[in-house]
DNA sequence: GATGAATGAGTCTTCATTCAT
DNA sequence: CATGAATGAAGACTCATTCAT
């Protein structure tokens, strides 16, 4: 018979690989990264412990893979047309995003806490990931500035420390935080500013 | 490293038991409790590996002995007195405490984030960690709610996520974030309801 | 490496086969047996995996295909005519011949040696091994009785070792050893024999 | 009841790390290192797998000491005084050993040997190995040159490689060749050197 | 109380071999 | 013939826990 084609292959590779990165992407974001086994993520994905590693080096590559595709789909969204520039309506529009996305990507946000919160044990993707956030940070800081805010970056990190507790509790715990209330709260607070002071 | 020292569990009689208990704290927090063997708490403990086992029944015990003691003496800050009432001063006071307490510790609030996401672990911790939790709620809620707050849960839920967004990027790079102008910012945004609207 | 080309085993028909062979040998050698997976001989042969159980049962059906190939041949050269008579000129053209297959064939003298060395290993390869050098030795041992030599069987024994411990150290680290010398080395404490005494 | 004291530790350390030396060596030997499992090694010892690792850090270690410890406790019988010179009853000593040696340790030779051909999977002994083994070239050469021999480092090759030759045939098949028989001949060879020509 | 040797289940990873295409 | 995805058994190594002393 006639070998399968390339494309046949690329495509059993393509879809074989989401189906892995599925699987772990649930398992460690509500058991943790530690405590699932290679084993577990192959059962859940419904295939053999062995093929992962045609697909992944190791189990951490699995991590980073996770991690790194998702935050560059992430960071997309805060700038979209990447001109470090935002204005008003990307503003409303990164919290608006901030929102819909938490609610689809909750898993993620569980593993991304729980990875920054424990730096020594992956060391390699935490590093990757502060120089991703950094950008974010000028952006918004950048925003602020050109409001007239006196102190910009601490008004950055405050915005971000409170949409991160927002996600991170809603992560924890979806039912226990309404979502609309919170980003009526959230848009009200910064209103000033996007309504031009 | 949090400032915490050696006498930090000095209620718990023991003196070796505090010794392990600082020494598993630091470790958990710092490497993260999977990755945290028995010998090397040991080890930073300066006793033996079977020692450890004198005194708690398992790890998991001195995860869970670590989060409860920590917690109670906790709470304690937040309503001193338990008559689930709080005066002006003392909801000033307890975001106040907030920040000193975090400073002291990192150490403690890492590992706590770091189980709250994953609660399949530690099932068991979860659930005595939630119903420790409620009642605060309760005594900010009614806070707001005498202030004539419309949706005193909705604002309770707000300040929390507010603190925990701070509290958990101190944790993850105490560097990065700005205490005093973080205390400041909160404390000048909730000042319409404690100096009585 | 060997100066080995990829005509070596060219008397086995098959094309495929041959580069199999090559790659195999080259790899055993180098790496040992037991490292050399049958991806990586696949890999160096240019061939795909599965390819390789088209035309050998085993990676184990490599091993012996390769020893047994190379060991016919070289026994060929100990005693061309088969009569198990030895002349003067065949006994200076076997200690020629040594040097000069050794120089051609390090890679399958590592491997032969290896393979020696472990019987456990190979059971079955050994017992076919000792079946092929049997006659050598009678072949070799029967020149120095025909010379009248007290002990042949012992004379056999140690002009053997003497050659297998040149060979075994060409084989480890060719620059180590000068062949030349060795050679002339040889051929010079013998010579009382082949120049009949 | 008083804890053991440090010396019985110290003893049952010392003991069980010869039990596992010792039972490693003689696996290594007949099955090949990498044929042999730490299960294996822990089985014959007549021990639990992870115990194992309790004394040594790796599989690689166990073979690391085994090479090492008695290289040295070989290269000690070379040159005894460790003063770089040869007597001739140090030669004749050290050709004797050669064979007394031989007898005992056979299945060491078997390791060295096929350690020694395949350098690419244990790098880092073979380097140690090298380093070990020339000072003897040295010592044998020397001698050689204080006889007036013409070419004293191919003269200590040639010695070199006769008795590795009739090692490694004993160690691959002690029945194979008459050890006495040998020793004679080769002591024979060399007797125009020690008799002082 | 205190020590660390000992156990064994469990983890990640590799690899010879099979098989659908 | 050829390909490489897929399997599963086996191997090195870790670690919570037990226990003799």
């Amino acid at each position: 018979m006639a070998p399968r084609t390339k494309e046949s292959f690329e495509k059993i590779r393509t879809e074989k690989k989401a189906l892995i990165l599925d699987a772990a992407l649930e398992l460690f974001a509500s058991e943790g990264y530690h405590v699932t086994s290679v084993s577990k993520i192959a059962q859940a994905a419904g295939i053999s412990k062995g093929l992962i590693y045609n697909y992944f080096e190791s189990k951490e590559e699995i991590l980073e893979t996770l991690v790194f595709t998702t935050m560059e789909e992430l960071l997309d969204m805060i700038d979209p047309n990447k001109d470090g520039v935002m204005t008003d309506e990307e503003f409303v529009y990164m919290i608006d995003m901030n929102f819909k996305w938490l609610e689809a990507n909750s898993d993620f946000l569980k593993l991304y806490f729980a990875m920054m919160l424990q730096p020594t044990v992956l060391k390699l993707v935490e590093v990757k990931l502060m120089e991703l956030t950094i950008p974010v940070f000028k952006v918004i800081s950048n925003y602020f500035d050109s409001k007239g805010c006196e102190n910009p970056m601490i008004e950055a990190r405050y915005l971000n420390s409170l949409l991160d507790g927002i996600n991170i509790n809603y992560a924890i715990d979806p039912t226990s935080i309404p979502l609309d209330a919170m980003k009526q709260k959230v848009l009200q607070q910064y209103a000033p500013y996007y309504n031009s002071i």
